[in-house]
Order: C-alpha cells, then sequence, then structure tokens
RNA sequence: GGGCGGUUAGCUCAGUUGGUAGAGCGCUUCGUUUACACCGAAGAUGUCGGGGGUUCAAAUCCCUCACCGCCCACCA
C-alpha cells in the first residue's frame, strides 16, 4: 500500500496532478474517447454548452456551483459510454467589459476612451478580456471541470463573429430586424442605449410636485421635464373633465410664458391616480411615447443626450438636469404654479444595471428585433410548427416550452417565461459602445439613407447588410461607411449552443452535437439569455437549442444575504478549494440545494464534505489493506450476508441512475453520502472485522471480494460528484482490471 | 398594480403518485476495538404557519387567512 494513505487525504497534493492526467489523457474530448475505444462511434450524443462566463472578471461562487453541476451531469454521461461533449468559452460582455475597463482606464490614467480613440481603447479591452479569460480558465480547471478544452470558444472571435452576421443578415432578410426610432432606454453616462432587461429598478424618495396647469392640477416628480409640454390627457370616462373635448385647444400660462395645450383622451390615464389628469412628456417617457404615437403628437426633445436641457428650456438651456430642478421648482413658486408639495413620495429609478448611470428614455434610431411580425418557417424540427407555417418569434417562443419540448426544471419557471414572453417588446439590438460584434451594415454616401422598416432593396440608398466585410457600394462603387454601433451581447450569446460547434457552417460536430442535451444556468437569466437562445435557435435552425432548461438558485451567505463585496461576505470559490478541496467545495454546492432554490452556504458546510472526502481515503486505507492476499478478479462464493450486501448495493446503483437521468442531483449526492458513510463504513465495514480476524478461508474471501466490490462501485457512483479524491484512490488499486482512469470506467450496471 | 414561490427539530433543508414525520450541523452521555477524533455508539428535540374542507387516512389535494421572499410593470 502506498505510504500515502498513512496520512489524512490531502487535496491541495492531489487536484492539481490528477487534472494534469485527465487533461493528458484527451477523454474531455470526445474525439478521443471513440478512438481509444472508450465510447461507441455510434453512441448516443450528451453535450452541453458552458454558459460562458463573463470576461469581466473572476469565478464567484455561483460560477462553482454551475461548474458543480454540469460535470456531473457531464461524467456520468460519459460513464454510461455516451459521446460526451462539454464545450467551454467565455463571454466578451460587451458593455459591462467596456464600463469596467473605461473605469479602469480614469482611475489609473484619468483617460476616456474617447482620448484613445477607437482602436486604441478595444486594444486595451482585449488585452484587459485576455487577462481576464486566462483567471477563468485557471479557475474553472480548478473545479475539476471536465471540459473540452480544444474546442474552446469566445463570444467574439472570428467563428463567432460570421454566425452572428450570418444571423443578422438572416434575421434582416426576413424583416424580423428593422431599424426604427422608437424610445429607448439611454445611459447618459455610457451613452449608449440598453435593452429593457438591463434596465434596474431601486426605489427612491423624491418629492411629488402638483402643477396649476391651466385650468387642470397635474402631478410630477420631475418638473425639468415639462417644458415642453403642451398635451393635457385625460380619461374618456372621466365626468369629471367631461366639458373638455379631445384635441380642444386651451390658452394657459406656463413655465416660460403662455402656451397652448390640447386636450387629448386616452384610457391610459389612470382616473383614481392624483387628479386623473396628467401632461406628456413622449420624448422622455415611455408611456407618454406611446400616447403620442396613437394620436400622431409632436415628440420634442427636452434633454440631450448628456442629461442637459435644450433651447426649449429658456433660460435654463445646458445645465444639467439635476443641477436644474431647484432652480425650475423655484421659478415655478414664484410664477404661483406650485399649488402642493408632497414630500413622501417613493419612486423607482431606472438604472443600468451594466456599471452605467441613470436611465433617461430618450427617442432615438436604433435596430430592433421585431418579436410580433409574421415570418415563414424554412425548415422546422419543432413540433406543432410546420415548415413554411407564418408565426411570430413570440409564438415560437411560446410553443417550445408549452409542447414540452423543452422541459424546465423546475417547472415553476415556466409560468414566469410565459408572462415574461407576454410582456415582451421589441428588442433593442443596437449599442453605441465599440466593444463587440459591429453591426453589419454599411451605408453608401452618395445617397440619402431611407429608414423606413418595412423596405429592403437591394439598391443604393438602402441599408447594405452584408457577412463579409464590403469596401465600396455594390451599387454604385460609392464610398461607403459601416453603422458604428455595435451589438447588445445577447445577440451572440443566443447564438451559443450552435455558434460553439462551427454554425452557419454544416461540421460534424453541429449535426452531432446540436441540439444540446441541457442547459444549466441560474435563473437569473432566464430571460436575458435563455430566452434568446431559444429565439434564435427557432428562427435559424427551425430546432430547439437544448432539450432541458435546468436553473440553478443564487449562492447566497449563511444569513441568506446575497453574496457581495461591499458587505464583505463573499466566500470565493478558489479559497474553499484551497482549504478543503474542489470535492468538498463541490459537494456542498449540491447537497441540500433543490433547483431553483437559493442556496446558503457557509464555510462550516465546506468543511464538514471536506471530511466526507477523508472519510472515503480512510475508507480505502482500510479496504487496501484487507484484500492484500486476493485476487479480486475472482468472485468466490458469497456468504449470504454478502450476498445480500450486493443485492442491496444493486439497488442503490438503480435509484442514484434514476435520480441522475431525473436531474435529482442533490437527491443522488445526499443519498450516496449516507450509503457510504453510514451503512458501508460504520456497518459493513464494522460487521467485517470479526471475520477477517476469526472467520474461516472461505467467510474470509467472501467478505475480502465483498468489501472491494461495494468499495469500487462506490467510487464509480461517487466520481461525478468527488471527482479528485476517487481518481486518487482508483489510481492505487491499479490491480487486475483496474487499469484506466475512473472518469472513463463504465457506470455500473445493476 | 400583476405574477410566482416559501412557511417542517435550535440552524440549514429533504419529504417522489395522500398511509401516523427525516438528514446534516448543533446539543447531551459514553467510548480509543484492524481504517478514520476530519472517528464511533446511544440519546433528546416537532399541534409539519393559523383556520376550514375532501378522505378510512393530509406535511402532501382543495378553500381561506397571516407572515416572509422573489420576479415583472409605463402609475404621470
Amino acid at each position: 500500500m502506498n505510504p500515502k494513505f498513512l496520512k489524512p487525504y490531502s487535496p491541495q497534493d492531489t487536484e492539481d496532478n490528477i487534472y494534469k492526467r485527465w487533461e493528458e489523457s484527451g477523454f474531455f474530448n470526445p474525439d478521443i474517447c471513440i478512438e481509444k475505444g472508450i465510447a461507441k462511434k455510434n453512441a448516443m450524443p450528451y453535450s452541453i454548452a458552458l454558459p460562458p462566463p463573463n470576461v469581466t472578471g473572476t469565478l464567484h461562487m455561483g460560477h462553482a456551483a454551475m461548474l458543480a453541476i454540469q460535470d456531473i451531469l457531464i461524467r456520468f454521461n460519459r460513464m454510461r459510454g455516451k459521446k460526451t461533449l462539454w464545450l467551454p468559452g467565455t463571454d466578451h460582455a460587451a458593455i459591462a467589459t467596456q464600463s469596467k475597463v473605461e473605469d479602469l482606464l480614469y482611475k489609473r490614467e484619468k483617460k476616456t476612451r474617447h482620448d484613445l480613440g477607437r482602436a486604441l481603447f478595444l486594444k486595451r479591452v482585449e488585452q484587459f478580456a485576455e487577462e481576464s479569460r486566462n483567471t477563468i480558465k485557471t479557475q474553472v480547471k480548478k473545479m475539476g471541470s471536465s471540459v473540452d478544452w480544444s474546442r474552446e470558444a469566445f463570444t467574439l472571435d472570428g467563428k463567432r463573429s460570421l454566425a452572428v452576421r450570418t444571423a443578422f443578415k438572416q434575421m434582416y432578410d426576413e424583416e424580423l430586424i428593422y431599424r426604427g426610432a422608437r424610445i429607448v432606454n439611454w445611459d447618459p453616462k455610457m451613452q449608449t442605449t440598453v435593452s429593457d432587461d438591463e434596465v434596474e429598478r431601486k426605489e427612491e424618495k423624491g418629492i411629488f410636485y402638483y402643477l396649476k396647469y391651466g385650468p387642470f392640477t397635474i402631478g410630477t416628480a420631475r418638473p425639468e421635464t415639462k417644458f415642453g409640454d403642451k398635451y393635457v390627457v385625460m380619461h374618456p370616462d372621466d365626468k369629471r373633465y367631461k366639458q373638455y373635448k379631445h384635441g380642444q385647444n386651451i390658452e394657459l400660462e406656463w413655465i416660460n410664458g403662455p402656451i397652448t395645450a390640447t386636450i387629448i383622451k386616452d384610457d391610459a390615464v389612470d382616473m383614481e391616480f392624483g387628479t386623473g389628469v396628467m401632461t406628456i412628456t413622449p420624448s422622455h417617457d415611455i408611456l407618454d411615447f406611446e400616447i403620442a404615437e396613437r394620436y400622431d403628437l409632436d415628440k420634442e426633445q427636452i434633454i440631450d443626450y448628456f442629461g442637459k436641457l435644450l433651447p426649449i428650456a429658456g433660460e435654463f438651456e445646458g445645465m444639467h438636469i439635476k443641477k436644474a430642478r431647484p432652480l425650475i421648482v423655484e421659478k415655478l413658486k414664484e410664477k404661483g404654479l406650485v399649488k402642493k408639495i408632497d414630500e413622501n413620495y417613493t419612486h423607482n429609478l431606472a438604472i443600468n444595471s451594466r456599471g452605467g448611470g441613470l436611465i433617461e428614455p430618450q427617442i432615438k434610431e436604433q435596430w430592433f428585433v421585431d418579436v410580433n411580425k409574421p415570418f415563414r418557417v424554412k425548415s422546422s424540427d419543432i413540433s406543432g410548427i410546420k415548415k413554411g407555417e407564418k408565426i411570430t418569434l413570440k409564438k415560437l417562443l411560446k410553443n417550445v416550452v408549452k409542447s414540452n419540448q423543452i422541459e424546465i426544471i423546475p417547472p415553476k419557471f415556466e409560468k414566469t417565461y410565459f408572462h415574461w414572453i407576454d410582456d415582451l417588446r421589441d428588442w433593442c439590438i443596437s449599442r453605441q459602445i465599440w466593444y463587440g460584434h459591429r453591426i453589419p451594415v454599411w451605408y453608401c454616401e452618395n445617397l440619402k439613407i431611407r429608414n423606413n422598416k418595412s423596405e429592403i432593396r437591394s439598391e443604393c440608398g438602402y441599408p447594405i447588410v452584408s457577412v463579409e466585410n464590403i469596401t465600396s457600394c455594390p451599387y454604385c462603387s460609392g464610398t461607403i461607411q459601416q453603422d458604428p454601433d455595435t451589438l447588445d451581447t445577447w445577440f451572440s450569446s443566443g447564438l451559443w449552443t450552435f455558434s460553439t460547434l462551427g454554425w452557419p457552417l454544416e461540421t460534424d460536430d453541429f449535426k452531432t452535437y446540436h441540439p444540446t442535451n441541457v442547459l444549466e444556468t441560474g435563473y437569473d437569466i432566464l430571460f436575458f439569455w435563455v430566452a434568446r437562445m431559444i429565439l434564435m435557435s427557432g428562427f435559424l435552425l427551425g430546432d430547439i437549442p437544448f432539450k432541458h432548461i435546468y436553473l440553478h438558485g443564487l449562492v447566497r451567505d449563511e444569513k441568506g444575504q446575497k453574496m457581495s463585496k461591499s458587505i464583505g461576505n463573499v466566500i470565493d470559490p478558489l479559497d474553499m478549494i484551497k482549504k478543503y478541496g474542489a470535492d468538498a467545495t463541490r459537494l456542498s454546492l449540491i447537497i441540500g440545494t433543490a433547483p431553483g432554490n437559493d442556496l446558503k452556504l457557509s464555510e462550516d458546510k465546506v468543511r464538514g464534505y471536506k471530511y466526507f472526502a477523508n472519510k472515503v481515503w480512510n475508507v480505502a486505507r482500510f479496504v487496501l489493506s484487507n484484500i492484500e492476499d486476493i485476487d479480486v478478479n475472482v468472485k468466490p462464493k458469497l456468504r449470504e450476508q454478502d450476498k445480500k450486501i450486493c443485492k442491496e448495493l444493486n439497488g442503490l446503483v438503480v435509484e442514484i441512475t434514476d435520480y441522475l437521468e431525473n436531474f435529482k442531483l442533490y437527491l443522488a449526492a445526499d443519498k450516496l453520502y449516507h450509503y457510504f458513510w453510514h451503512t458501508f463504513a460504520d456497518v459493513i465495514i464494522e460487521e467485517s472485522k470479526k471475520i477477517l480476524t476469526e472467520g474461516d478461508e472461505e467467510e474470509r474471501r467472501s467478505v475480502q471480494w465483498t468489501l472491494f466490490y461495494v468499495f469500487t462501485t462506490s467510487l464509480k457512483l461517487l466520481h461525478p460528484f468527488v471527482p479528485f479524491v476517487t481518481e486518487e484512490i482508483w489510481s492505487h488499486l491499479a490491480r487486475g482490471n483496474h487499469q484506466k482512469l475512473l472518469m472513463v470506467e463504465s457506470w455500473p450496471s445493476p
């Protein structure tokens, strides 16, 4: 027996070596498994695309949980002889990464991106992303993840760029992508739009002002936007304002002098709220914009893209809205236009959750994906949707889940998913930032650009959408200019399950491994990402991107608080691995947590599972030291008790396999933990001791063989959960048939 | 405002199709015997949030109330 076993198990001295051996074996790559006869050529494929971590920083416990869950599924299926592919990568996380680098640049050099210029700035971002990517790779390895590094992808590399442009072109040609002037979430700090899903609401106490607006009283929390308010809106059924007719003009005194206001009757107004009358600011409010659209009203811009007031504000022109507000209130008071002030008012501020500033709605020309426009299905492997049929993206999104082609685990999230689709509006995909996929559209400078969203024409003057870079106008050979904007990062992540497999090229990987089996991620990005993958895959491939969605919860601290740097309660996975080992860290993230539920993690919990790894180690010592004199490959005649033990073990194999097939990882891990510790170690081993010392030859053989059988079977069952310690022990069992790495041993069959 | 969850032992949570409550940690007592003190043995602890209903039988199904949490939303 190796003297290693005389000491307690040391993950620190073991894990890196084991990972190196796995990597060198090549078995993370399914092609090599086939080559070496581990998986049959015609075996069932099993694939997972690793949700690519953002290159903004380092991995946290949520990533660790994700890696643990996926690695368990992957190792389980690999051991079952499937062609198993786990494809890793990273996400360029456009806006988040750019924001981070801009902050660093300013902090260190007091420079802005404009000081460097587009090309130089992008170099800096790429450098940052590269460093971050290396850190992330190291962390992924530390967790024991059996990903196929030879296929590693990045959302912004060449192959993915081809996929993005192809996708854009196909959607554009189908008129699902259009350019239009719509109200968008504008971040004046980062000078870009952000999508609805990236806006975070934060409650804030404010002051609510009741203002005299001619004969009406209107309320507002933002008096600085009111300069251009010349429409006054009320509900058509509101009896209080019966005498006013839709379209009627009234003269009144307003902030900067007399104006003519127009009455609008619209049922978007809540009669119960305030006075039931409001004025609208179509340029800077989404609801107001929609009302203005309905009646084709003027939409005058009040605030510029930097948050400063425009000439319409008169004497306040050029002033930042934050500074101007109290002065404007002062003036309103002087003019006797303030009727009442309510200081107990809370409202929601809109903030760019990707490290940006306070959102100011603005009307801007942007690129959108139309989710309500019917398109003709080119091909379909989706049940209930036929080739040639006309459907909308919304309907497509709903159908695949409703028809159970995609199963969401836990199922409660299906409802959330459907509600989200119901409320879904067109997706703004253009961003005014530099880091990302440049929009593959060029404009010929010889002719004026048209923006009619319904018109796509192959002639000069219309946007030229091209997969390949072009240098001159294909119609008039004139000078062209590429759209300066970049795409929303989720546009490229939406293609992830198939862009990683080589699409749009008809690669073997794509044919073999798509659709993927499982998409495993946190429930917090169900909308951002999961839904968009379904959308992209549905439209571009006429297929689903994955069969199951497994959503894990958020990892919180032991009190249930979110881990955050500012609270200082962050548990770093690398710290835990260093102190207790990756196996312990993995178990602590699996046991006691059902899918979709948040997980409370404490260091004590991780420590507890380190003890388990050591228990496995000690059992190995006991078993190894007691079987030295037998040939484990020869099955002796078994005692009745030992037959019973084997039978029970077979029952366990069935149970664990069933749990794993049904994504009940926490039950599988928990069950194994208890079997190993409280049945195998506490009962079977304890009872064996008497026979081993006092039994006759036949009894001893039976017990020895049974111990070895139960132990090796347990190691196989445990391997997906605690791969390091089991592999290390396996390497010391290299007797008889046990020549291979445990990671490619066959899963036990009952 | 709309939606979705949760409420089970001191703490963290399990509890598969309804059959008289489970695990870990913690706690108490004892224990060094072919592995392991990062150990073993024995033990205590619960009107399964309240109320009502269906049923031979409810933590589990239905209704209702209370509290907690999360997500979504354009309340000026």
